[in-house]
DNA sequence: TTTTGTTTGTAACATTTGATACAAAAATAC
DNA sequence: GTATTTTTGTATCAAATGTTACAAACAAAA
């Protein structure tokens, strides 16, 4: 039995009622499957044809590495969709192995059903491409961040980028080794970069705000 | 006047015909608007609240940095939309200031429009889906390969990628040069990383092929 | 205040990679 | 077959970053 009013918090079902929800999925096709605990969901590398939603419970993404061992990847919890990024596009294939940490409901719409409802319903149209079009910003942003090679070059674009056109001070909220992380690097490495920058009159760093003083320098480092 | 002929090899609209296209745009406002050669379409930061699709001519998309410098991105003709990505999500903007390289004829779909659109027919819904799928996808696989730092974690990705779960050789197709283009390093570099590979025993090179010896340890050189 | 834990600055050394150069090997052209 | 160009293997040196370690500065708790 689907619980509209679980799924509607549900990111592709939100802002719609519970009961015109229900009323939706009384026009399409769909199943609510249960697993036990420990029970497989979906295997790397099958097809995914058609969207996930956890009702009920927890599931735990794995992958498979080459060698045939075992990496969790991450938690998921009632009421998120599984995989949405692999429904369309060119790669159809579940990236991971999902399987139940505890009992389990999981909706289950066959993607040409998940079609029918984009079409009858706007917000759920937009939530959905809302959901996707976000990570492709989102995975697009980070690529940008990872081409800066050199540790100088991602503390010019991290600065520059909270700075924006008029600010020339900024105040950073976390800590270094936050920020190392954030960044890939090691934290002595990063306050190796941050001092010698201070040293050459690109910044003045007081303890957590930092102040550019040579826009223009610090733009010619993200020229290669 | 929308040129449906044209419009219908766009990868929105394709597999559409001209007069079934023709009919669904007389359901829905837009507009087709005519740039001069080196006039501005959009300006880099602008709301991005309308599909633009080049009926005719070619365009620029130009980036500009933090110090106001101009740098290139790319060069995009008739019949290609413009920045579908930025649509829908969290960050509606376009990510670059778009000019005309020729005389442009553009075609515009304000948001609400084109959402009509994906509603009133399937084609177009599943390929806008695809679309941006696919670029989620293909970024998704590229950072994925960014995150691996080593040279030598390169090439076991890339060799185990390869190789699939049975094949133990692998025909590499590109000179090393071009390999260390796509791995970001230089071409000494990687030869010399795969000279040491090879002394360590985890793969034996006989010109353009590769086979790997040690599958284990290669997936190890992964694991962090 | 004193204590304790966290954050920061910095140093010494190891490792990885880039830059450059050059010769051997292979592929291609003549 | 010879000449020319491309590709590959390798060496040397420099630059960037990681690793480890430790002390000073700071913040929070007792």
């Amino acid at each position: 039995m689907i619980q509209t009013e679980i799924l509607c918090q549900s990111p592709i079902f939100r802002g719609i009622s519970p009961d015109d929800l229900r009323e939706l999925f009384s026009r399409i096709l769909y199943q609510v499957k249960t697993y036990q605990k420990n029970e497989l969901i979906t295997i790397g590398g099958e097809i995914c044809d058609r969207l996930l939603i956890i009702q009920q419970g927890s599931v735990k993404a794995e992958m498979t590495d080459y060698s045939g061992k075992v990496i969790k990847i991450e938690d998921l919890a009632a009421p998120w969709p599984l995989a949405t990024a692999f429904l369309f596009g060119k790669e159809n294939r579940f990236p991971v192995t999902v399987s139940a940490t505890s009992e389990v409901e999981m909706v289950s719409i066959p993607k040409p059903e998940f079609v029918k409802l984009l079409q009858m319903n706007s917000l759920i149209l937009n939530n959905y491409l809302n959901t996707i079009s976000s990570r492709a910003q989102f995975l697009s942003q980070k690529l940008k961040f990872l081409s800066f090679k050199t540790i100088r070059q991602k503390i010019a674009h991290f600065l520059l980028e909270k700075a924006g056109d008029r600010l020339q001070t900024v105040e950073i909220m976390q800590t270094q080794g936050q920020l190392a992380e954030m960044f890939g690097v090691t934290r002595p490495s990063l306050a190796r970069a941050l001092s010698e920058m201070s040293q050459e009159g690109l910044i003045k760093i007081d303890r957590r705000s930092i102040k550019i003083q040579d826009k223009n320098r610090m733009n010619q480092l993200l020229k290669n």
